[in-house]
DNA sequence: CAGTATCCCGCAGGATACTG
DNA sequence: CAGTATCCTGCGGGATACTG
């Protein structure tokens, strides 16, 4: 009855999987933008900034596969669907927000360090 | 004299780039790993399963670039250098743990997800 | 509107070999 | 020990065009 230790520093653990689901630069963003509410795919787009329609379906569609998102067509002409965060997704977001919170604290800091270490490190010429 | 609004949110936004190094699946890993103090090389290639030497390495030198993580070369023969969380790593520490705690928690509802999700979508052979 | 289907290029990232 | 250098392959991810 004791369940697997699931344990992401192993090679081969299956929550790897789920730590790349959840560790990537669109997840952050979608789910983020799907906070306040269900939001349509245009919408999405929108708000996330330079996300390409093919990107977008595809992080849309794997959240949806992981349980994160729940998505929903309603039969309409023309047809609407819209997606929203389950239980699971807003549980994810609070660690995904305090890591964009992290981003927007910390971002002149690293941006300054960049040029730093840059300039330490530069072609000697 | 007010800073730039930083916004991951917006395509062009520096903040960006900061985010890409945090949401990333190694950068979860060995930050997690150098939370209980100061790790060699060495150490960390075996704390963290699966990673190659060049994603370490590689790794190691965004997050030093970035201000996260410090390194440090002791004068000694064999050399040993040690890598630790800078005050900036430390931050981070927090919303990243909480992101690998979250997909220990969710993992085997994810796995469970993932399997229903696919036999509802086979191909209908 | 909300996708799917293709084509294609660049680079993430692994394997292997060499060095201070 | 702690890397650097090189090669090579898969696929991440953008652009474009088509569909229900």
């Amino acid at each position: 009855m004791t369940p697997i230790p699931f344990d992401p520093y192993l090679k081969d653990c299956p929550s790897r999987s789920v730590l790349d689901r959840v560790a990537d630069r669109w997840t952050v963003l979608v789910v983020g933008a799907l906070a306040d509410g269900p939001q349509r795919f245009t919408a999405l787009a929108q708000r996330v900034g330079g996300v390409s329609q093919k990107m977008l379906t595809q992080t849309l569609r794997g959240l949806e596969r992981d349980g994160l998102v729940r998505r929903t067509v309603h039969a309409e002409v023309p047809p609407r669907v819209e997606y929203d965060l389950t239980d699971a997704g807003r549980d994810a977001l609070e660690p995904l927000r305090a890591l964009e919170r992290w981003t927007l604290d910390h971002s002149a800091a690293v941006l300054a360090a960049r040029e730093t270490y840059d300039a330490a490190h530069a072609p000697a010429l």
